[in-house]
DNA sequence: CGCGAAGTTGATCGGACTCAACGCCCGTGG
DNA sequence: CCACGGGCGTTGAGTCCGATCAACTTCGCG
């Protein structure tokens, strides 16, 4: 057997037991705990939820669920920063969604994952078992009030990646999702950061985009010969004008 | 005041003032009675429901909500074909969903409507106040939970949209979209149809796939001349071989 | 030091966009 | 009745952006 379909088998396993580095919930000191699907719960119902899931960590690029299995678990991300993959026929990876801190994954309400979940960051998940997750939803309003809720903020998120996707060149999509990582990155919404880290590696970008990796990389020297953005190592860039990278995201 | 703003307004009265042509539910004989967000309320719960909804009807192209609107209604679809579309700041169209029977449009939990919704076919749509329609989701588990599950298919259809266009050629996108709309044609979807009426004008379609409308003209060419398709009038195609077809969407 | 993975840069090619002309259908008005 | 015009779709010619292929650099790590 190959070493990587090992380590694949691995951590496989490795989830699918829950892994070791798995604790107890601790809600108190939850970061998403006002806006996790969780988050009107009162005391009690949270103590049951608690009983049903786990805390737990991964590692960056560790495959949290994967494409066709079972949908046994669903979880929130606590801390770091998700991909959803889906793979055409010849094996290319497309990347369809970034999960962000109090995102939800998992496929409830049907039999097997679409899209493979991947850790771009460690992260930290609130692990649930998926058929008594749904059974809680279905006896407290709350819990299910709340997934309708982060649903719907999926939903909207997802259809501005269409949006911002279909028609438009490749250094406005790039610039989008610059500023959308700024964003994300900064404590709030509107006080965007200039230091950013970026999560993705190249190949990445290119896939959630959908232009190739070449034309990535030429778009970031487009982007820093015009003054916009500069790059420092291959990972981070600094922001040097958030209005023009703004208004080229549209 | 020209002509087209003025039909607008119109259009606005007429849905803020939830036009006269609607009715009382009939939950009864409801086309979506068993997959619709409601699907698994009692007789009782749908009976309240009732009194906040009514059956409405809209023509081809009318406006049902508008973007930036406050968003004070929801609604789920009961018979025909809706567009989401969003516009970029030129005012160009890019549709990011399209809302078949048993869908649910109208931005829950948000302050406004973020996208534009309007009927592709003559539809009838199951309107609600928004404020009262949330108030029952969080009352009863059942509405919620339909609600989440609802979302949840929605957001798996956003997810293998984008999966669909990034990446992959004019003449696949097409392709991939003519099999999905001989899918939910087709009484069941394992059973598409041959005979398509689409839906979608030429524009539409390009504003759907992301390319630009004289594309499409040349790859609708390209599929008769290669036999897979056959054009019949401008709205209507003959599928000869969804083999094919489907082979090319992937 | 050497190796491989990741990123950049350059040259070339091709598919999609742009611009423009034309055909078709249908409603309107003379 | 036909003429006209506008909306929609198709077709063609030329251009451009991004994909592809290939070489090279940089980084990280044994």
């Amino acid at each position: 057997m190959p070493r990587i379909e090992q380590d694949i088998v691995q951590k496989r396993c490795y989830s699918g037991l829950m892994r070791s580095e798995s604790h107890a919930l601790q809600c108190e000191n939850c970061p998403v705990r006002d806006r996790a699907a969780c988050a009107s719960l009162d005391d009690e119902q949270r103590a049951q939820l608690r009983t049903i899931g786990r805390d737990v960590q991964y590692a960056t690029g560790e495959t949290i669920f994967h494409a066709d299995d079972a949908a046994a678990r669903c979880a929130t991300l606590l801390e770091g920063l998700l991909k959803l993959v889906d793979r055409d026929s010849e094996g290319v990876e497309r990347i369809v969604a970034l999960i962000h801190p109090a995102g939800f994954v998992g496929e409830l309400f049907a039999p097997f994952e679409r899209f493979e979940v991947v850790a771009l960051t460690p992260a930290r998940l609130c692990m649930f078992d998926r058929p008594r997750y749904e059974d809680m939803a279905s006896r407290y309003s709350e819990l299910a009030s709340g997934l309708a809720r982060r649903a719907m903020v999926h939903l909207e998120e997802a259809r501005a990646l269409i949006g911002m996707i279909g028609r438009r060149g490749a250094k406005e999509k790039l610039a989008a999702l610059l500023v959308e990582l700024a964003r994300a990155a900064g404590p709030s919404p509107c006080k965007p950061i200039d230091r950013l880290d970026l999560p993705l590696s190249r190949e990445e970008i290119a896939a959630l985009l959908g232009v190739n990796i070449e034309t990535i990389s030429r778009q970031f020297g487009v982007l820093e010969r015009e003054g916009l953005i500069e790059r420092q190592g291959l990972r981070t860039i600094i922001i040097h004008d958030m209005q023009r990278l703004s208004a080229l995201a549209d």
